[in-house]
RNA sequence: GCGCCUGUAGCUCAGCUGGAUAGAGCAUCAGACUACGAAUCUGAGGGCCGUAGGUUCGAAUCCUACCAGGCGCACCA
């Protein structure tokens, strides 16, 4: 609908321009939008204002040269009028709304589509925790939000992929492997002063038991370095399967894990860097590689490789995004916590010298989870075992209400979850209030099939018999759905479709409340109906981005 | 000290990338089931959009400086 407008807005432009009565501007930079108050219309457009200071002519003067040069072929204007300083308010006619229910009905599960994307290639990287421990409560929204994000983008036209990546090269895995060996040899009967840097939680000890139970005390005997390598291995093997179980219910599958381990294959790592330093972005300094991130606007130089020869997790990371890029992505989104936001001037100075643009790589920041018992902070840490799993969090509150909670707020605003208030599973939760109304919408349409009223086919329906003020913002609201998804995916902001879903549902009760769908009249029910059969379908796709279910009962 | 994020109703947050009278939910108060599902609805109160300047037809939104909170500032990952 807006693209409509605009085309008819800059015609009418260009038209005005041809007589004379403008001189040549540039239409690119107006806006088409949905007025607050409805009494200015149902779009409104910024031409006049935007266009006064390149025509140094009054805005209003403007608005209605343009207005007197509009053409309407396919006859969707019910009238125009200029308002305020100078907005063209345009209203558009009933037929061509009701029209958006055909198209919903029609399109059914395809209804939203878009093809903005024309296929290119996206990845879109997150969680990528390291298979140190079980996932807790703060990786859980970064795996929504890049959840949703992939199946927004999906539905906007892209050819998305979504990625874990395994960090499985550098000290915390060592560190992982020891702290078994600790555990292994404390349950055998050894008095173990547990050292600061070991990772604490019950899990070690699980894991520990399930080798004695498997292999016995043989270890004790064995080489101490190998055996810590073998149960890093073994460890590390056993929490990421668990990981993947725990997003799986989540409703997160990823299509490929990327082990940190594949960039070393074959000198990968080390023969980019040769590469960069030949192309002189890498420099030696006293037995150490620096890149020159400052280069490209970081506030220092990085180091690659270490003075005891290691390679940083910078130069792997390197690595790793040229691996993305070689794959034929044509954009990487990666998904971060905040508490990372120093470390995106580097990796951007990096891919700028593989020769990739800046904007080809987008990260999204999500700031970290504030958790609350009753109002009070809890303390987290994955080296001392105290945290709230992803696990306990969707045994006690639920997928679709977890979900659903995180959707609620934009990724950089900080988040509190509190436990008490989540777990209650009360009605305070938006999920219920959304779902519900699928479920209402749902069981009306049962009803009606109960008294032998079928659905109508909704070619036939009087459409001009819905009239009353709650269906006719309804249909718009719906007719708008597209647009949403639209923004949503050109800023990458998933929580627009959660405060959409909300204000559909909210107006769908409102007219619940005051309107009844079976009548006495069979043509009133039939619209009214098909009304809300195409509601349910709105909302059912939306919340299928979501990834949250939508309930024919509750 | 430097950098990033945030500051909007008592609380938790939106505000469509600069638009018309700044909106929801929760909480508070007053109401609505012999009606397709009350997990719902109707109404009321509640605001110096952190502060001060600037940019322009127009600012919660953009710029600058302060203030407050969070997070970073490794040859950790």
């Amino acid at each position: 609908m807006k693209k409509k407008l605009f085309d008819i807005i800059s015609f009418a432009v260009t038209a005005c321009t041809e007589k004379g009565l403008l001189p040549a501007v540039d239409v690119s930079r107006i806006e088409i939008e949905v007025p607050a108050n409805p009494e200015h219309g149902d779009y409104a457009s910024n031409v006049a204002m935007i266009l006064a200071s390149q025509a140094k002519q009054n805005p209003r003067k403007i608005a209605q040269t343009i207005q007197e040069n509009l053409s309407d072929p396919a006859g969707i204007i019910e009238k125009t009028q200029i308002a305020g300083p100078g907005f063209l308010n345009f209203f558009i006619k009933d037929e061509v709304w009701k029209q958006v229910l055909q198209n919903i009905l029609d399109q059914q599960d395809r209804y939203g589509v878009l093809d903005i994307g024309g296929g290119k290639k996206v990845q879109v990287e997150f969680v990528s925790a390291n298979p140190t421990g079980p996932l807790h409560i703060g990786h859980a929204r970064g795996a929504v939000v890049g959840d949703v994000l992939v199946n927004l983008l999906q539905t906007a036209g892209y050819s998305v992929s979504k990625e874990y990546y395994i960090n499985d090269a550098g000290n915390q895995m060592n560190n992982l492997g020891k702290s078994v060996w600790y555990r292994y040899r404390e349950a055998l009967g050894e008095t173990i002063e547990f050292p600061e840097n070991c990772y604490r939680g019950d899990y070690i000890k699980d894991i520990s038991a399930g080798i004695i139970k498997t292999d016995g005390n043989k270890y004790l005997a064995a080489n101490e370095d190998e055996t810590i390598s073998y149960f890093n291995g073994v460890a590390g093997g056993l929490i990421l399967e668990e990981i993947k179980q725990d997003l799986k219910d989540f409703g997160v599958v990823f299509d490929q894990y990327f082990s940190e381990k594949e960039l070393y294959k074959e000198n990968g790592v080390a023969d980019l860097l040769a590469s960069l330093q030949k192309q002189g972005f890498i420099y030696s300094d006293e037995g150490t590689l620096w890149f020159k991130t400052t280069s490209y606007g970081d506030e220092k130089d990085r180091v690659v490789i270490r003075k005891n020869g290691d390679p940083t997790y910078f130069a792997a990371d390197i690595a790793y995004h040229r691996n993305k890029f070689s794959r034929g992505f044509d954009i990487l989104i990666d998904i971060w916590g905040a508490d990372h936001h120093g470390y995106m001037p580097r990796l951007w100075a990096a891919i700028q010298a593989l020769g990739h643009k800046k904007e080809d790589l987008k990260i999204i920041l999500v700031q970290l989870v504030n958790l609350l018992r009753a109002g009070e902070p809890v303390a987290m840490s994955t080296r001392s075992g105290e945290f709230v799993t992803l696990r306990e969090v969707l045994d006690e509150v639920g997928k679709d209400a977890a979900r659903y909670n995180f959707l609620m707020r934009r990724s950089d605003s900080h988040l509190d979850f509190d436990l008490d208030v989540a777990k209650k599973q009360s009605n305070e939760n938006p999920v219920y209030y959304v779902q519900y109304a699928h479920a209402r919408i749902s069981s009306i349409i049962r009803m009606a099939q109960e008294r032998g009223v079928a659905m109508p086919a909704h070619q036939k329906i009087d459409a001009a018999l819905l009239a009353e003020p709650e269906e006719k913002t309804l249909i718009k609201m719906m007719a708008r759905y597209p647009e949403i998804l639209e923004g949503a995916a050109k800023s990458l902001e998933v929580h627009r479709i959660t405060f959409y879903l909300n204000e559909l549902a909210g107006v769908f009760h409102s007219y619940y409340n005051k309107n009844k769908v079976i009548t006495d009249n069979n043509d009133l029910t039939a619209a009214r109906l098909v009304l809300i059969d195409a509601i349910r379908v709105v909302l059912a796709n939306a919340l299928k981005i979501l990834g949250v279910s939508a309930p024919e009962k509750m």
